[in-house]
DNA sequence: AAATGTGAAAGGTTTCACAGCT
DNA sequence: AGCTGTGAAACCTTTCACATTT
């Protein structure tokens, strides 16, 4: 127990795949630039194209969603972006909050991803009493203290944190308990919820990690069947090395009593 | 053609899934807090519930290591930290290139993360001459001109791009052809690669999207079997609904030409 | 003729459950 | 007794290929 949980086993009623779900928002973004240039219709393999994806996906994605396309033509770009945003719920408007109003708070909220589409910034909020009232990208800051009393008001259900590692949890138990129930979680920590919340995280070391795998793959790929076993030997040697860095992860690293 | 591809089939020689590759940063993260708190071995349950994942799937993750473990004891925590680093790469160091020194790219400078295990920010590069020799992070900003050379001669191969969208592609193209063949993407367009080259993508608003889908199958779960089937009814009404907002995505969308 | 929508096959990932080692 | 390592089962995702519709 106390572990919690990570996705949802899947979706509820309509059963959308989780893994089309993550590509709608792909999807509407290549709809979105033709339906500015006013293009009425699209095949399966444009829009492909246009969304990194291959057509046959895409044209199992849209399956799930029902019908909308028409033999022989294709489909009909304002219904798709209207269907599409439907489904994802971006026809009404989510106010979000912002908890810490550092270099990447302050980016995510000038980022104009936010306010197109459905995202609303509700508030800012940093625990520097120094940054109370600031404003960041046309918003004044708001301090800790008033978080339950924004998320409260404002019935904000989602909320980003952009904390250093060591406050998120602590963040994070408060904007659940003020009833936010989807967390997009900036901070390299893992974060514990109840059942109900979800939580996608957004890590850039990690990110810089599974590219440094496959990178070290390709530069032994021409050296020759090296990288070969990883052969378990000197054990004693091996920990010898490790040494601990200080601050191993940007900050501080704060893992789970468990 | 052109489409280019987007991971890769999995991986060479050794074959670890792509999925497990995913969680080895999570797993070394949790590690090496282990290691700091002088903790000498770790059972596969209490590694597990310290990275978020169950403990079965992290057991299946090891064995595709190798036989890391010790039955009835558990995993060595520094020799993991060490094997789990050297399979990632990070025993070597990784010079980084950020370019697009915007309100996410001085973000992403003064990350930690970057400059701890193994990755080095080699220089910032930022389109605007207004910027070049301001520091940044302590790093002095560095004109797009310079690019190319700052590649070869630090041996750059791993790019970070954090322009708008309009001009990833272009920034994208140049870092590859001056030798670079992976790449971190936070702007939200899909960038064209040659074969050879991985791309990362970090895209918010998506992110965003895929809770706010979720979001909304919560509310509807209390209102009774209401979310339904899409009802595939009046498509003209619907298309009119649409509209254009400008500025469809925070940047120019800049849709492949495909 | 062109392009969707979808069963069925193939491939990948997670979970189970237990044999085997310490 | 305790905990790892792993085949086998269950599940999910992608790809194939073609019947169906316009």
């Amino acid at each position: 127990m106390a572990t919690g949980r990570t996705h949802r086993p899947a979706t509820r009623s309509r059963g959308i795949p989780e893994a089309t779900v993550a590509r709608l928002p792909l999807y509407l973004r290549a709809l979105t630039a033709l339906s500015e240039r006013s293009v009425p219709t699209v095949s399966s393999e444009e829009l492909a194209a246009a969304a990194g994806v291959n057509s046959a996906k895409l044209r199992k994605d849209f399956s799930y969603l029902g019908s909308y396309g028409t033999r022989g033509v294709g489909y009909d770009v304002e219904y798709l972006v209207y269907q599409i945003s439907r489904e994802l719920g971006l026809t009404q408007d989510w106010p979000v909050v912002i908890v810490g109003i550092g270099n990447l708070g302050a980016a995510l909220a000038n980022y104009g991803g936010f306010a197109s589409r459905g995202f609303r910034v509700a508030a800012l909020i940093d625990a520097d009493p120094a940054m109370a009232g600031k404003p960041v990208a046309g918003i004044g800051v708001q301090h800790t203290d008033e978080l339950e009393h924004i998320i409260e008001s404002n019935g904000v259900s989602i909320g980003v944190i952009a904390t250093p590692a060591g406050a998120a949890q602590q963040v994070c138990d408060r904007l659940v308990a003020a009833g936010v129930t989807s967390i997009l979680n900036f901070a390299p920590t893992v974060l514990t919820v109840p059942d109900g919340v979800d939580v996608r995280k957004v890590d850039l070391s990690i990110e810089l990690q599974i590219l440094a795998f496959h990178e070290q793959r390709k530069a032994g790929e021409d050296g020759g069947p090296d990288g070969g076993p990883p052969s378990p030997a000197a054990r004693a040697a091996a920990a010898a090395v490790t040494g601990h860095r200080k601050g191993p992860d940007g900050d501080v690293p704060a893992v789970m009593p468990a």
